[in-house]
DNA sequence: CTAGAATTTAAACGAACGTTTGAATGAGGG
DNA sequence: CCCTCATTCAAACGTTCGTTTAAATTCTAG
């Protein structure tokens, strides 16, 4: 009845998929990563990843799963934190982008491993794969409610679809900054092996984040003044 | 000898496979359509790709080429109309800005095909195929050095690294705006069937670019006036 | 009209895919 | 000790992939 038998070996043997799956899937994409690919390199055999996990596309959701969760559930913390510190007064624009965004960041500069699932994440946003998208509309969606209503509560001008639109651009502006970063290689010559790299990248990122959000409107009512 | 026999039938199938695969393409992904799909939807003989292309990574390629070289093109072409009428005065950012963004939002605010393309080409941005990555760069590689230099020009106090930067995460703004345009819907109920939701988000968008290319550097030696 | 090149067609190729199977392996509890 | 059950393993499943072949067809040039 006890599942924890070979307890130590069946838990490694997951966790050397998974690793090996999002490695393979940031180099070559999901489609292009096969199973032989997969339990090869985490020296698992060919069968593992079905008797674990049920099908490739299981996996894959493990895959983004296992980091997206912790975090979105660390950005949900920094925004009850900041909501916390400020008190009665709605939080300041700045510290919302804070928020959201340094959680990523952390992720992104903490560890190898971060720095990967963080390409690979936002390499995700742009795939076609229902099963995937469906998975992070559902992962994301009370992240972004939450953070949507604390905009509108910190800018009560500014129309809720502006703020979306806004959103939209500086996750826009991130997940491209990290998770294609590559082809910026191509143009400057930095790359993202360089261990402070992302280090190097990330206040000049948030400047210009907070400087789009901080933009005035196009139309023109009164709510250019956001911080 | 000479090729242009069944001139107009030769061309209206590869033309027909060309349309069938970005539609495809955007739709599923590269790895993910299949020559059958293709050929079907094209109403063609699966042998014709190879037939007139060589190989599905050609036909790629091929797909790529043919919207985003009149792009580029474009994009080289404002870049000289700006610099001709800024006279001996360099250009102001913003121009810069405009003739860059412009013509990419122009082709996908255009057409239904055109908007299909540039939906493809900000996904293809994060692709791993070393074949479409190369293509890519050699295809941006000239574009991206006269904007650069442009900038420098329109900057001088701005150090270029800091220019390039900017240029990459303005780039995965409008990229990620575009071509991931459905995750945005799940949130907000935007949707980019609509005809004029490229037309709505123009405005918007430029706003957002332009103020996160005028934000203040992070390190702070004074450079944060650009226009 | 005819010779011949260009294109289309149906069929098949070997390879690789994700998944399934049933037997071997190994450890824990009665 | 042996039965049990989770896990591993090698092998094979049927399907689909991109590509190739060779004959049929279409069109043009002489």
């Amino acid at each position: 009845m006890d599942v924890r038998r070979t307890s130590l070996t069946a838990h490694e043997t997951r966790s050397r998929i998974l690793d090996a799956a999002q490695a393979l899937f940031v180099a070559h994409g999901f489609e292009a990563t096969s199973m032989r690919m997969i339990t090869g390199d985490a020296g698992v055999n060919l069968a593992a990843v079905n008797y674990h996990f049920g099908s490739k596309d299981v996996l894959v959701r493990e895959v983004l799963k296992r980091h997206l969760q912790p975090l979105n559930a660390q950005r949900m913390q920094a925004l009850d934190a900041a909501e916390a510190a400020a008190g009665e007064q709605p939080v300041k624009p700045h510290r919302i982008v804070d928020a959201f965004f340094s959680s990523s960041l952390d992720l992104a500069s903490g560890s190898a491993a971060g720095r990967e699932f963080m390409q690979l994440l936002g390499r995700t946003f742009t795939e076609p794969s229902p099963s995937v998208r469906e998975y992070l509309a559902t992962e994301y969606a009370p992240v972004i409610g939450r953070y949507r209503d604390a905009f509108c509560r910190a800018l009560p001008t500014v129309p809720v679809e502006e703020i979306l639109w806004r959103l939209h651009f500086m996750l826009g502006a991130m997940s491209y900054a990290v998770s294609g970063i590559d082809s910026l290689q191509v143009l400057t010559g930095v790359r993202i092996d360089e261990p402070d790299a992302m280090q190097r990248m990330r206040p000049r990122l948030m400047s210009f984040l907070l400087g789009g959000l901080r933009a005035p409107l196009p139309a023109g009512d009164g709510a250019d003044e956001t911080t």
